[in-house]
DNA sequence: CTTAACTGATTGCGATTTGCAACTGGTTGT
DNA sequence: ACAACCAGTTGCAAATCGCAATCAGTTAAG
C-alpha cells in the first residue's frame, strides 16, 4: 500500500505513519476516550470523521502494527480495536502536541483541561497511563489501585457530553 | 487560507498547522541541519521537496507564528528564514517522534544517530539545545560554553555528506 | 415471521491537494 | 556580456479527501 520511503530519518518514517490529519486523532480518541468500535470512533469523535476515511486509517494503523482487531463476541458484526504496544507508545508525542496546542493555539476550555492535567502530570503520570491502556488494551493484570489516571483524564467529558 | 476548525481540542488544533507529511521535516532541518534558506531547505534535504509545495508551507508557517523571514543583507534575494520560540518548542514534538521512530520503524543506521543521541540526552539536553536554537534564531546571547549540543547532533552529517 | 434499527464498512463523485517539470523575473560573480 | 544563482510561480496530471448514499449482514422488538 506505501511502500515508498523517502527516507531513513525516524521522524519522516514516523510522519509516513502517523503524518496526516487524522490518524493520531483515531488513536487520541482510542486513548482518551476509550472508543474501540467502529460506530464509537466515527460518532462520538469531536471532529467528526466520514466512514470512509475512518475506515481506511484503521486499515493503516493495522498493517503498520499500531492497532489490532478482534471479534466482539457479543455482536457477529462488531469488532474491537485495541492498542499494541507500539500504539501505546505514541502517548508522549500525543502528550507534547497537547502541550505545545494548549500553550500556542486557541484551545477551548474544556478540551485544554486534559492538555493541562497532561503536562502537570509529567512523564510519570503518563507512564502510568501507558501502565493502565497495557491492561485494557493488551490485557495485561493491574498492579497499582486508586483511582485510574484515564478516569481523572476523562473528568472533562462529563461536561462536554452534555448531549 | 484555513480558517475552518475542526474542534478546539490542543491536539487537533496543532495536528491542522503541522499535521502533514512536510512542515515538520522543514522545521527538523531548520532545526538540527540549520538550513535558513530557500535553496538551502530545497536542495539539500533528504527527502526531497518540491519547490512549490516548500513555498506553500513555508507561507503557512509564517501565518501560524513558527518561523519569520527576513531579508539577508548580503544577497538582495535571499531570505533568511528562523524559528520563533513557538517554532522552537517544537522541538519536544519532533524529539519524542524521533523516538518513537527509532523504536519501531526501519530507520537507516546514519539517520538514527541523531535520534539515539536525542533519547539518551532526555528533555534536559532538548533544554539545553532549545537555548541553541534561541541564540542562533532569535539572536539571544550565549551564556553556556564548550562543544554546543547541536555540533554534537550534526555529528552524523559528517557521515551522510559525502558528496 | 416481519420489520426496523444497528453493525462495519464500500461506492460514486466533485473538490482539493500533491508532485513533477518547466519557467519567471531578478541578482550576483566572472 | 553572460553564466550561475536566487526565491519563488505556473501548468497540469495524478492522487487524495470529504460528503452522501448505499450495502449486506445482525440484532432486537412486535
Amino acid at each position: 500500500m506505501a511502500d515508498d520511503q523517502r527516507s531513513g530519518c525516524p521522524i519522516n518514517l514516523t510522519l509516513e505513519v502517523v503524518g496526516d490529519k487524522w490518524s493520531l486523532l483515531i488513536i487520541r480518541d482510542m486513548m482518551f476516550g476509550n472508543r474501540r468500535h467502529f460506530r464509537e470512533l466515527l460518532t462520538k469523535s469531536e471532529e467528526g470523521i466520514s466512514s470512509n476515511i475512518l475506515a481506511d486509517r484503521l486499515k493503516t494503523l493495522l498493517d503498520a502494527g499500531i492497532i489490532t482487531r478482534e471479534d466482539d463476541p457479543s455482536h457477529k458484526q462488531k469488532g474491537i480495536y485495541s492498542l499494541t504496544e507500539q500504539g501505546i507508545e505514541l502517548l508522549p508525542v500525543l502528550a507534547q502536541m497537547a502541550a505545545w496546542g494548549y500553550q500556542y493555539l486557541p484551545v477551548s476550555e474544556e478540551l485544554g483541561i486534559r492538555a493541562r492535567l497532561l503536562r502537570e502530570g509529567g512523564p510519570k503520570m503518563w507512564a502510568e497511563f501507558m501502565d493502565e491502556l497495557r491492561e485494557t488494551h493488551l490485557g495485561q493484570v493491574r498492579r497499582r489501585k486508586g483511582p485510574t489516571v484515564g478516569e481523572r483524564l476523562q473528568a472533562y467529558e462529563s461536561v462536554v457530553n452534555r448531549t
